[in-house]
DNA sequence: CACCATATAGACTGTTTGGTCTGTTTTCAA
DNA sequence: TTGAAAACAGACCAAACAGTCTATATGGTG
């Protein structure tokens, strides 16, 4: 076999970013063969499935991708929900920051499309969230919370986060992003 | 003149209800057409801008129609927190639900998948928010809170509940949007 | 009644879409 | 060394895309 995959990994992270930035319809396959410099043959070697298989696992990709951050964020800041809440909202709001404002969540966009009408996509969906909640619960936990009181906590964050990131884009600001930092670290 | 453009507003429910559902590049225009009743001709006669000044002019409907929600639940809770805010989760989960899981926020899907590439959308999202924003601060306001706080609040719980309209959608389940609801009740 | 801007109507066009299909190259195991 | 599976490669296709264009209907006003 060809060294195992060569583009494989160029395509997924490709779509992820393409999908991050303009959505999964707008993201012509043609255009994600462009840049990861694959050729079409091998999409569809690798994902037999399509287009859709594809974004399944650029959404599995950047489910991946967030919960590296938040792990790393907890390992700086084990048991200090304040600490903690900040450094995830500072590195969102940089990477929104340093893209133009484009650079979102890598899977709002693509599940609000798809969701539910694709099951596939949206169990991936579910699953990067589970993670993500995981993580920060037990933050939250490991600073004296109550394991439902972490949990709905935890929730309640990254549902925030998420609506920051909208509208950070929409004001071409990072000030809702850090904002939540602030609201969720004083509670 | 023909009694005043039969289908203008026709185009742009049906616009709105459609980028609601799957988004605004996977709602093509004869979509669109098909089903508002209204030939090509009329569309780009009311709309010379084609589908972007029809995406502005359903974002521009939909910030009205949730803020419509929004001063009726104000009118029913003008100095209730908790009974505002689960007024508030109480119908966006209802209209959620009842269209299985498919109407989220009407302006969330589009914004992302255009801003900041186009500003005219961008500035409709952005008047929107404004309003939605002002009215949730004024039930704050009302109930005690500084001017200042009240504001911070109430750009907190929009952001969640965008955020919840996300996590709810891939769950397929009301529970993420009425915790936002008894969250934010309880501060 | 006649005029004319407003609005309706849909055929048409060049481009791009996701997907299929037929080969060729690479690599490991036998 | 050779056979076969895995991967690479891109030409090709029907359908759908946003947008243009020309023609027709409508209805208030002079």
């Amino acid at each position: 076999m060809a060294r195992v995959a060569k583009h494989r990994q160029a395509l997924v992270q490709t779509a992820m970013r393409l999908f991050r930035r303009q959505g999964y319809a707008s993201s012509g396959l043609n255009q994600i063969l462009d840049e990861s410099g694959a050729p079409k043959g091998s999409l569809y070697h690798h994902f037999p499935g399509g287009k859709e298989a594809l974004a399944e696992a650029a959404v599995d990709h950047a489910g991946e991708l967030i919960a590296e951050m938040l792990e790393s964020a907890r390992e700086r800041h084990p048991a200090d929900l304040a600490a903690f809440a900040g450094a995830y909202a500072a590195t969102m709001a940089e990477w929104m920051a340093e893209s133009g404002f484009r650079s979102g969540c890598p899977i709002a966009t693509t599940l609000l499309e798809t969701t539910p009408e694709n099951a596939a996509i949206a169990a991936a969906g579910a699953r990067a969230l589970d993670r993500w909640v995981d993580i920060v619960g037990s933050v939250a936990r490991q600073s004296g919370m109550q394991a439902d009181a972490a949990r709905r906590w935890a929730h309640m964050l990254i549902c925030a986060m998420e609506g920051a990131l909208i509208v950070a884009r929409v004001r071409k600001s990072k000030v809702p992003i850090l904002d939540v930092g602030r609201y969720f670290g004083a509670q």
